[in-house]
DNA sequence: TTAATTCCCACTTTTTTACTAGGATTAGTA
DNA sequence: TACTAATCCTAGTAAAAAAGTGGGAATTAA
């Protein structure tokens, strides 16, 4: 039940690019500001471009930006990209639906990932600032 | 996020002990109603037993049983030592007061860490049961 | 053309998880 | 007392996942 480091520093990620929003933040600046290796960085915001929660430009002055508003993006929809859609087992997927005996706690963890979800998703990045 | 098979295993082995509760339950019966080898549940029925969830009568016609009625159990007390207390960051220890400038979503884990444990730790191995 | 940047992908190391194994100890029963 | 069924204790191992490194291609502003 840890977080990963890539969902920890993905967060950090995020949250320097909320505090940019409007300006490009390359990950030499990212890296710099949250303490992570550029490299590292790179492959966890390459995921976050995938997931349309940042966007990119590239070359020379080019860097990173998030995609909308700090309001408009929720802690949830960042960290389930980076966090195996932060699925607590391996048959609670999506729906909810499946039954079988082997899952006999099913309906536990439905509940516990329903209630993570939730709360992630009513936390805003720009929220996320703010309460600091 | 993902919960660790002995957290899962714990729940299936305290399920089954809710059912028998009164009797005395040996691991090898756990073992066949739950599918998990003697073996690892042995070891984790040990970490139960350290923090008093189950009671042990060892020897001949030995076993296990809850050490409380079902209805006073939470699935909560179950998985925390199964779990290093369900702590999904390092940082948030116990009491969620530290607070410095590296670990900027403090505030963000507490709240899910308190959101986790409160839900967990709300239903207990009766309702387990019952729910099915 | 150069420098700063994103992009792509393969690899390695470290840590954790999951499980196996052997045998000591205890207690009921014949 | 001997046997057997059980818990208890502890070390070891194999597999999987996480965490991080590294090299270099492609893009773009100046």
């Amino acid at each position: 039940m840890k977080l990963s480091s890539k969902a920890r520093y993905g967060i950090f990620a995020v949250a320097q690019l909320a505090k940019n929003y409007g300006k490009l933040t390359s990950v030499s600046e990212l890296a710099t500001a949250t303490g992570v290796t550029e490299k590292y960085l790179e492959q966890i915001i390459a995921i976050l471009k995938q997931n349309d929660i940042v966007v990119a430009k590239r070359g020379s002055m080019g860097g990173y930006e998030l995609s909308k508003h700090p309001q408009e993006i929720t802690v949830g929809q960042v960290l389930r990209p980076l966090e195996n859609n932060l699925e607590i087992v391996d048959c609670v997927s999506g729906k909810c639906t499946a039954h079988n005996s082997k899952c006999m706690a099913q309906k536990l963890w439905c509940n516990l990932y329903a209630n993570i979800n939730t709360y992630l998703d009513s936390v805003t990045l720009q929220q996320l600032l703010e309460d600091k």
